[in-house]
DNA sequence: CGTTAATGTACGAGAAGCGA
DNA sequence: TCGCTTCTCGTACATTAACG
């Protein structure tokens, strides 16, 4: 590489790398495609590296260009800081962020989203399906756009990743508000005795945590049906007897068909936290989202409506 | 270093051929 | 008639050449 590096053409790379085709590059560049390409083959001296290789239907990338996509946006975003100063006004902020989680975060952020009309009418907030995230790569889904915050529980995710904590999250047993049972506290063996809904998020799962725990006490329960959905749950629980598990903070929002019971059993709580890629770490408007989502779900209990005594058990 | 025009490559759809 | 294979053609896209 010599000495003297043409900006331009780690802009041209960094679209390169989001589109993986130079003609659609070409367009975002407002640029023509042979310039394109031909800015590729200067970026292929530069790193004596293909980069990119050509396909029948856009490029590939190398490994060496997987390598620096990352580092390079962090740079590039260190640049454009630096050049549009801080600035950042969500009154006037256009954008889009794409958020992975679950139903029951997005139902905890419902509250939220007339705050966000009203103070950042140009900011658009879309969920990702969960199963879009399933793919064990879930840092190139984040490098290429198409997904740039993910709640979930901490460990999910890799080390590369930008995290910040959310709050610790219990779970709890909920069954329908004038369920059968109506002793003041369920007991394992009850609870093993019912039959459940699992809400396993990626779907079609059977077993979870509670099955292991309920293992070790010489217990083991029956699942009727698994559903990717908590609020598909909540619907199956309003008409049946069966009984599920959810988060506290969710369950503490059904109160009016939903009664919590403690789970009779110890069942580790969840770290939840939020993550990000470098991609979105230093753009004001991803830094703004992200900490009105903090301040939303730091707190386990910021439903409206007061303590833990309200709750129904 | 940009543009336009020409060229090369690969894929997909549809037609044609062929055997069971 | 059906199913499979092969061929042709259109399309999409990257690269190269020529020129300013």
């Amino acid at each position: 590489m010599s000495g003297r590096v043409d900006l331009n053409l780690l802009l041209t790379l960094e679209t390169l790398l989001n589109e993986l085709n130079v003609t659609r590059a070409a367009t975002k560049l407002n640029s023509s495609q042979p310039a394109v390409s031909a800015q590729l083959v200067r970026l292929r001296r530069m790193f004596n590296d293909p980069l990119l290789i050509p396909g029948a239907r856009g490029m590939t990338p190398t490994p060496r260009a997987l390598e620096l996509a990352p580092r390079l946006s962090e740079l590039l975003d260190g640049f454009r800081a630096i050049v549009q100063p801080d600035t950042f006004d969500p009154a006037t902020a256009q954008g889009s962020i794409l958020i992975g989680t679950t139903d029951a975060t997005q139902c905890r952020m419902a509250k939220w989203f007339g705050d966000l009309a009203a103070a950042a009418p140009g900011i658009q907030i879309g969920f990702v399906s969960a199963t879009r995230l399933m793919v064990p790569d879930i840092e190139h889904h984040m490098a290429s756009g198409h997904v740039d915050i993910i709640i979930s529980r901490r460990s999910a995710f890799p080390d590369r990743l930008h995290v910040r904590p959310l709050h610790d999250e219990h779970f709890v047993a909920v069954m329908r508000w004038d369920h059968p049972y109506r002793k003041k506290q369920l007991t394992a063996k009850a609870f093993a005795a019912m039959q459940h809904v699992i809400v396993s998020p990626l779907g079609g799962e059977f077993d979870d945590t509670t099955d292991e725990i309920l293992a070790g006490m010489g217990l083991s329960r029956s699942t009727v049906v698994s559903v990717p959905s908590f609020l598909v749950a909540e619907r199956i629980l309003r008409s049946t007897d069966f009984v599920s598990v959810f988060p506290a903070s969710l369950a503490r929002g059904m109160t009016s068909s939903l009664k919590s019971y403690p789970l009779p059993y110890a069942m580790p709580k969840i770290e939840l936290a939020m993550a990000w890629h470098v991609r979105t770490n230093l753009s004001p408007l991803h830094r703004w989202v992200r900490e009105q989502i903090a301040q939303l779900l730091s707190s386990p209990w910021e439903e409206a409506g007061g303590s833990m005594a309200q709750i129904a058990w």
